[in-house]
RNA sequence: GGGGCGGUAGCCAAAUGGUGAAGGCGUCCGCCUUAUACGCGGAAGAUAUGCAGGUUCAAGCCCUGCCCGCCCUACCA
């Protein structure tokens, strides 16, 4: 609705044009239960306002919204008689619409020229602009609205009703007046209460404040503000991860306003300050204040309520302000932001054994508003070191749908932890949270719940993997020394080393857990058990493991390894993995001296799984990559249904003469040749392709029925029988010697 | 309105401004063999890293604008 407040001062020293003229201006407002608090009315200084007679009736507005103005207030035959700038309107005076009261004009840059008058009519006790606006200009700032929200010291037709009840009463007043020019419904958004969605009212009320820009004696007697001592811990004192909540936190610290630490509620922390009843001054007194103390910490902070608190005051105390011997207990309880920002002291000061500041504050990005931002003011403030109470603060991101959406009830689109934990297990939730990086918003759903449930069962398959092959296997007794051990194993050995040193660092206190890098941890884990053992290694070794003799050097060799990168892979998940790695630990094979807990055990030291070997590698790579194209051929092969699986297959390897490095690594590896490529056999030759020509064949000879390997039928290890056995190789048959079997008489 | 983050194949996720944008999962096809196929192999999948410009010899990476999502905050007289 739109209101006419009418000119009091001179209309002539806002412009020329103006002299002698009756002269208003037009505000505008939702809420005309405010009217009655109105001091002032608000103007832009930049805008250009117009002056627009209508009957000898001269309207004061901006001049972009005139046009709105004229159509809603029914002003279409006014004339501009004037112009000029809202700064002309300061100091001006106006008269309330109602009340015996002098409206004063008054500048302000928040005012907006897209909806209103670009008038706005201020109330200095409802609301934050009008507040300060108020404040400016030393308007009186007393609330005549009560605590059951009732409109006091009014006129009769609004008196104590509460301010929603008041809005027709005060607008029929207006008509009366005839100060009432426009009256139209409008939507528009307006504060609810989050908890009962009823809409809120502002209104001015006493309030216990932190000022923020408080000087604070420095060591050398210059003075630092609050804030700025703030910054400087923020900017020196702490690491932020990620690096970006520096600057997020600064920003918020470097314009915040004072800070508002008392709430009217009944539940919490008292606010244990007297205060005189005639003036309201607090009772500062350091004698009375270790009383309260004392008997907070002998009855707890409960105790202010009885009157225990009352026989505290000491005898005679009188008011340094009014002199005063009447106090009364404040009511008001702390902003539990204090509470919460207080836990360092409550936590490291208190504790024996323990002292600020913190190494790590971890929460959601949420909390620099909240906990990382009252923890840093309360320490820095009254910590003994006026310092941060944290040597680094990490942030997580957001947990949202699939969609991108954030989860909530009314969406139905919530994942509960406890729900996926009580149905796929909690190693699964764990699985999920290591499997994203935390520092963004991460997503999190029944789909990727399953998947990852999936994920385990293959992390979960290889553990038992390698201890079923560990069966009987003693350390102690059975291990292969580092040089005895066959080149795959070896190999082995090293890409173990190489997954510790990314995920715990070479020393077991760094790599991707040292920087809180979980996921790529997760990443790493999965990719070797999936790539470099499931698939390869694992795959390679059942033919040694299942047919070799037990006891012979070269399974033995095998669980030597097998055992050491079981004995580091546990210890590498189980940060995550934490049920399954202990079950793991219970299972795999007892050593003298071992911890008895995985979760007591350190993490893998590099260093024991070898020297990093860069030329090793490489000619591992080059290995891997030939076994590549081998498999891809032998796929092709299959497809032409020549062979079925690759032990029924011969593999010749035709090398150009100027592959002659790859040439020579693949004789020197050799012997290793068809076990790397679980066929029967391999044969290089030079031929004159230009690269690598892979030639598969049905392999020679005939199938022994233990290890499934074909040997042809006039080699040292042709195929013949064996004891209870008809068709045994040679190799098999001294597995089979070494195990006791003793050779059947033909 | 202000402060901050993010957008890479169905999913997770790599890539000091520099080869055809890793890898794993999932998908599809094939193989029962030696972890019960709880396994193994192969293949396809981003017409180009939200969109549009710009800087550069060179851009997923730097700049500008826009769109979308998220956190915090102020407020709508």
């Amino acid at each position: 609705m739109y209101v006419r407040y009418d000119l009091t001062s001179d209309p002539g020293a806002i412009d020329p044009a103006l002299a002698g003229k009756k002269v208003a201006t037009l505000i505008w407002t939702t809420t005309p239960w405010t009217l009655p608090a109105s001091l002032a009315v608000a103007f832009h200084p930049e805008f250009e306002y117009v002056a627009l007679e209508q009957g000898g009736q001269v309207y004061i507005v901006a001049e972009a919204l005139a046009a709105a103005v004229r159509e809603n207030c029914k002003l279409e035959a006014a004339v501009p008689v004037a112009k000029f700038k809202g700064a002309r309107m300061e100091r001006a005076t106006f008269r309330h619409p109602f009340l015996e009261r002098s409206i004063l004009g008054v500048v302000a840059d928040y005012v907006t020229a897209d909806t209103g008058t670009g008038a706005v009519h201020t109330a200095p006790a409802h609301g934050a602009d009008d507040f300060y606006t108020g404040a400016r200009y030393g308007l009186d700032q007393t609330c005549n609205v009560d605590n059951a929200g009732r409109l006091r010291n009014g006129l009769p037709e609004y008196e104590g009703k509460t301010v929603f009840q008041a809005n027709e009463p005060i607008i029929e007043l207006l008509k009366r007046r005839g100060v009432l020019l426009g009256r139209s419904d409008i939507y528009h958004s307006y504060p609810h209460c989050w908890r009962c969605h009823k809409p809120v009212i502002f209104r001015a009320t006493e309030q216990w404040f932190i000022a923020i820009d408080t000087p604070m004696t420095n060591s050398d007697g210059t003075a630092t503000t609050f804030r700025q001592r703030a910054l400087d811990e923020i900017r020196n004192s702490v690491k932020w991860d990620p690096a970006w909540g520096e600057e997020r936190i600064a920003n918020m610290i470097a314009t915040r306003p004072d800070w508002c630490i008392s709430r009217q509620r009944v539940w919490g922390v008292p606010i244990a300050v007297f205060l005189c009843t005639k003036c309201h001054q607090p009772l500062n007194d350091c004698v009375l204040n270790e009383r309260v103390v004392e008997l907070f910490a002998r009855e707890g902070a409960e105790a202010w309520h009885t009157e225990a608190a009352d026989s505290l005051l000491p005898k005679g105390a009188h008011c340094a302000r009014c002199g005063g011997s009447e106090f009364r207990r404040e009511t008001d309880i702390l902003d539990v932001w204090f509470d919460s920002g207080a836990s360092w002291s409550a936590v490291l000061e208190a504790e024996p054994g323990l002292e600020p500041p913190a190494d790590l504050y971890f929460e959601g990005g949420d909390q620099y508003r909240g906990w990382f931002h009252t923890s840093l003011l309360t320490s820095v403030g009254v910590g003994a070191q006026h310092a941060s109470p944290f040597r680094m603060v990490g942030t997580a991101g957001w947990t949202l749908d699939e969609q991108g959406r954030a989860m909530s009830k009314s969406l139905g689109n919530g994942v509960d932890p406890v729900d996926i934990a009580d149905r796929l297990g909690a190693e699964i939730v764990r699985l999920w949270v290591a499997s994203v990086d935390f520092r963004e918003d991460v997503v999190s759903s029944e789909n990727i719940m399953q998947r990852l449930a999936e994920g385990y069962r293959k992390l979960r398959n290889t553990f038992r993997f390698l201890l079923g092959n560990l069966a009987g296997f003693e350390p102690a007794r059975d291990a292969v020394s580092d040089p005895e051990l066959l080149p795959l194993d070896r190999y082995m050995l090293a890409r173990t080393r190489e997954l510790v040193e990314k995920v715990c660092g070479a020393d077991g206190h760094g790599g991707w857990y040292g920087e809180f890098q979980f996921h790529r941890v997760y990443q790493a884990v999965n990719e070797f058990c999936i790539v470099d053992l499931s698939s390869f290694y694992l795959d390679v070794l059942k033919d040694r493991l299942y047919t070799f003799a037990p006891r012979s050097v070269e399974r033995r060799s095998a669980q030597t390894v097998l055992w050491r990168i079981a004995e580091a892979l546990v210890r590498l998940v189980a940060p995550i993995l934490t049920f399954t790695a202990e079950e793991v630990w219970q299972y795999l094979p007892k050593v003298e001296g071992r911890a008895e807990s995985v979760h007591l055990a350190e993490f893998p030291k590099a260093e024991a799984l070898g020297k990093a070997d860069a030329g090793l590698m490489e000619e591992w790579k080059k290995l891997l990559a030939t076994r590549d194209e081998v498999l891809k051929a032998l796929e092709t092969e299959r497809k032409a249904g020549k062979i079925g699986k690759a032990l029924e297959a011969k593999v010749t390897l035709r090398l150009d003469a100027e592959e002659l490095a790859l040439r020579e690594l693949l004789d020197k590896y050799q012997p290793s040749l068809k076990e790397l490529l679980n066929i029967s056999q391999a044969e290089l030759r030079t031929g004159a392709a230009a690269e690598v020509e892979c030639e598969i064949g049905p392999a020679e000879g005939t199938k022994c029925n233990r290890c499934w390997n074909y040997y042809a039928d006039d080699g040292p290890q042709r195929v013949r029988p064996f004891g209870p056995w008809d068709t045994v190789c040679g190799r098999c048959a001294d597995a089979l010697r070494a195990m006791g079997y003793s050779e059947a008489v033909q």
